[in-house]
Formats: C-alpha cells, structure tokens, sequence
DNA sequence: CAAGGTGCCTAACAAACGTTCGGAAGAACC
DNA sequence: GGTTCTTCCGAACGTTTGTTAGGCACCTTG
C-alpha cells in the first residue's frame, strides 16, 4: 500500500481516505479488467460470419491484454487472494466471458463452419492460448500486435478446422 | 514460513535447521518442476513421426502440471520473486525446454509434415494453450487426464495443419 | 466571517514476516 | 562413556504489513 501511495505522492495513511480497504482496490481492478474483456466481445457484431467474429474476438482479448499488461497480470493472478463474497462477482463476469466465445465457437460448429469434438474444450484450448501471451508479449517487441494477432487468429481458427 | 513448517509438524525457526532461506527453497521447487519438464521431453524418443512426437509431448506436459498442480502453480507464478541469478537459471532451463519444442515443430515443417506461418510464434501459441491448464484443470474434474491429453492433441495438430 | 468539508501529513497500532539464537533431548561415533 | 552431531523448541530480533487517529492547511458554502 506504501508503494501505491508513492506512486501518487502520497503518504501511506492518506490513501484511506480514498479507499475503504487494500482488497477494494484490488477488486476494482479485477472487476474493470473484467468488465473491459465482455465490453469488448459484446461489441462484435453477432451478424458477422464465424471466421470474423472470431478474428475479431482474438484481435481484441490480445488488444485489451497489451493495453494494460499490468492490470492483465494482476488481473489473472490476484483475484483469488480476493474474498469469497467478491471473488464470486469476478468469477461471474469471467464465465459470461467465457460463455460468449463458447457461444460462437457453438454457433460455428452447428452451421458446419468449424468442426470440433468438444466445444467446451475447445473454448477452454483457446482461450487459454490466448490468455498466457500476458506472460510473454510486450510491446515494442519482435512481434507487433497486428502481427501476433493475426498469426494466433490463423492458428486458432486452423485449430476449429474452419471451413 | 511458519505455515510450510506447520505442514511438516515443525516450528517456524526449526525449518533452518535444513534450508538456508526462503528463496532456496523456492527454487528448489520451481528448479525441479523445470527439469521434470525436461526430462519428459528429452525421454521423447526422436526417431517416431513428428506427429508421435508431438503427442507425447503434449501428453507428458499436461501429466507434469497434473501430477503436481500444486507445484506446477508456483513454478509459472514464483519464478519471478527468485534473484536475479536464480532465475537466470530457471529461465536457462524454461528456454531449452522451449527450444526442444521449438525443434520438432520447425523439423515438421522442414518435412512438410507440419505447416505455420512463423514456428516461433507457433511454438510459444502452443506452450500457452497447454501452461494455462493448470488454471482450470482438476483431477477427477469432468475431463480425465487421457482424454484432455488427447483432445488438445487434436487441436494443437490442427492448428499446425498436420497432414 | 464562521462552519464545515476535503486532502494530506505524521505517528502509531497490532500483526505477520523471514530469520537467528541458546538450549534441550536423543542418536551416532570414537 | 564421554563427545559430537542432529533435530527440534521457544523466544526473540528487526522489518514490513494494512490500517487508524489526530491534527493542520486549504477550499467551499451559508
């Protein structure tokens, strides 16, 4: 909490008189980051082709992950020093999340444009390629956003067997 | 500290009757998760078809991070807590295992056997897709170890456009 | 101008942290 | 049989932790 407060000049105490308590804060990045990922994938228009929707999916979970690698780190990894009560909201956010992509990889399944064995799984692979690039990508370097996007949106959709 | 020693019906202080410090012990940890990775890959015998290969691989990742989930979770988190020598180390033993995958996937596509854009891009899409198991994956859970095994396997061959 | 509110400071709190130390009890070795 | 070694305890250390409290300066509002 120091730290934080240096970082806004501040002097330790005088953070709380902002915020209630370390673990707000830490919820209301959590849920923000949340919030910014179902922001994203619900601005897609759903009249889009499969192929499209999800090249744009993958364009914006990568987007939104380099935009603030920071927050993403925390994000995937501190919510479950959260309390039951608010880790039970995270965890809401991240399933409508979730169930969003399985939705349209569904979609894709059901008109014959992807083939997969399970769904399920198959939502989970991708999005768990997707989600461990905050471990690894960094702006600025060998690889462009563009460029990494693209790729993983070849990729993910080689892996769906688009037609 | 005091809650590891509590785990091995110790007091806090005796611990340092067998270790010098945290941090060794931290590494220790993530230093053998690191090499059981490796050795799995290394047992890998290299005269079987790329696609063999690379089912074995797969296999034996996901039965590392299953096996010890536990341990698996701080080797992807804690490394980064570790001094600067000490990861050093770590981080030697995370690229040769990288490069190992690396390796066999740029000899599929040498042989035509495999096809991507970037290998490099695809080998680090690959190793994301099967890290961030560990954050969702339960043994006993809905999907047995096999045939998790044997569905990312699918989907990484997809991906790579196997013949 | 008085009154209240806001924003920040310094100082302190209790608890938890990693670690050290002296000593006690038992086992192993000459 | 005495000595050394090992294993562990209990207590303490200095630091860091999240948080609270009292007070000062400033701004706003009646």
């Amino acid at each position: 909490m120091r730290d934080l407060a240096r970082a806004v000049n501040l002097q330790g105490g005088s953070l709380y008189a902002h915020i209630d308590s370390k673990e707000e804060l830490l919820f209301e990045l959590v849920n923000r980051a949340a919030a910014r990922f179902i922001a994203m994938a619900e601005a897609v228009p759903p009249t889009l082709t499969i192929r499209e929707r999800l090249e744009r999916l993958v364009e914006g979970h990568l987007e939104v992950i380099a935009e603030e690698l920071g927050s993403a780190t925390v994000f995937f990894h501190e919510w479950k020093f959260l309390s039951p009560a608010l880790q039970a909201k995270v965890k809401a956010l991240r399933d409508r999340y979730q169930a969003y992509w399985l939705e349209v990889i569904g979609e894709g399944v059901r008109r014959g444009e992807l083939e997969v064995e399970d769904v399920h799984t198959a939502t989970l692979f991708v999005l768990s390629a997707l989600n461990w690039t905050y471990q690894w990508y960094r702006p600025g370097g060998r690889l462009s956003l563009e460029g990494l996007s693209r790729q993983y949106a070849q990729l993910i959709l080689a892996a769906l067997r688009a037609k």
